[in-house]
DNA sequence: GTCTATATCTAGATAGAC
DNA sequence: GTCTATCTAGATATAGAC
């Protein structure tokens, strides 16, 4: 079973059960993006996620030796939870790549916390001695590139208009999620992010395919 | 002259040229935006954008009586320096507004201490307690509502597509230009904002225009 | 208009008891 | 694994001198 692999290696080589310290590590993780989601990296307080999980700004540190530990943990496990979820199915054309990002867009709306931890995180990861800037880069350029592969393949195949630039449709429809995300955040209640990002992944669609077709119903 | 009027209402009725604490206020504002840029709200520290302006905490105090006080003037500031700027003029039709949308692009890639303010801010804004979150709900409403206006009119002129979704099509215009800000932030010297910008509204003007046109050379 | 001084509070991190 | 105690640093804001 091994379920510590890779993800807690302070406790590694102790003995017995690690479903207790796991199951607090998973509690200090929710709460730190509420916090961070909130209060942005800088202004966010390791006594305050503490006091939120139950437990003193020393029991914290146990788990997370320091701040910047701690967002890092939150961007990685974020990560493992989506970006693996939705993009290594490795869709077979452009139409289901979208109909994934839609899943996403979805899945987003219904984990508030999370979603707009991540609008403010990226926007201070434009300061490039943010903890978090690195990550960013990453992340848009490995979602960008992945996106932009499958419409190459799907022009190579027939079915994208020859002569379409794939990368700059990649990087305007990530924009889209991004700045729809951003405008949801404002009134998550009422915004359908969904429903707008469908409309324009149809409109999308429908200038870059061949036959003109947009999204399924 | 009564320059003025309506902005600093703690020097009226004071006797005297009003030149040197204006232009101490425009740069304590200038800071301020750098800082919020960097810091976010809450994390910003009023003592450290004293001590870049060059003052004591309490001279700064003077000006802005609170760090609130100090991110409204911010946040009216700019919309004084480019909302009007980019939308007193009422386009005439949906060509000039997207004319003037890149314009704002290109001038916002000139200004990467603003336009970074406005990426943390807005991501930030999301919290519904945060000091400008009033101020993003009004602002998005407004500028969507201005440039449905336009697409409608055109529509109406029988230059757009009728049964166009125009409200689709601008709140997704201003998603673009929001994410694709998210992105250039990461790294401005490399990253074409406006060319980027202009590929799509190229390619949505062709979409929904009757003609097929898209943005002019 | 700007200063100093001060009050009050909170931050992140370390050390060591249990 | 979690606690308490403590350190150093920094925060906002007030009051009043000049």
């Amino acid at each position: 079973m091994d379920r510590n692999q890779g993800r807690n290696p302070r406790t590694n080589g102790t003995r017995g059960s690690y479903a207790v310290g796991d199951e607090r590590r998973a509690r200090i993780l929710d709460a730190a993006v509420t916090h961070f989601a909130r209060w942005g990296f800088h202004a966010s307080s390791m006594a305050r996620i503490a006091k939120d999980v139950g437990i003193t700004q020393g029991g914290l540190l146990h788990h997370f030796r320091s701040k910047e530990d701690l967002l890092v943990s939150v961007l990685e496990h974020s990560d493992e939870q989506d970006v693996e979820r939705f993009f290594s199915r490795n869709p077979g054309n452009a139409t289901e790549a979208f109909t994934a990002i839609l899943d996403l867009a979805e899945y987003n709306a219904g984990r508030p916390g999370r979603t707009k931890m991540f609008n403010v995180l990226a926007g201070e990861a434009g300061e490039p001695a943010h903890p978090a800037h690195g990550y960013f880069e990453r992340r848009y350029r490995t979602v960008i590139d992945k996106i932009t592969a499958v419409l190459q393949r799907d022009m190579a195949d027939g079915t994208v208009e020859p002569g379409t630039d794939c990368e700059a449709a990649a990087t305007e429809l990530v924009a889209v999620m991004d700045g729809l995300q951003l405008q949801w955040a404002l009134a998550p209640k009422t915004y359908d992010m969904t429903g707008r990002l469908r409309l324009y992944a149809d409109r999308l669609l429908r200038s870059i395919t061949v036959d003109g077709s947009g999204m399924p119903a």
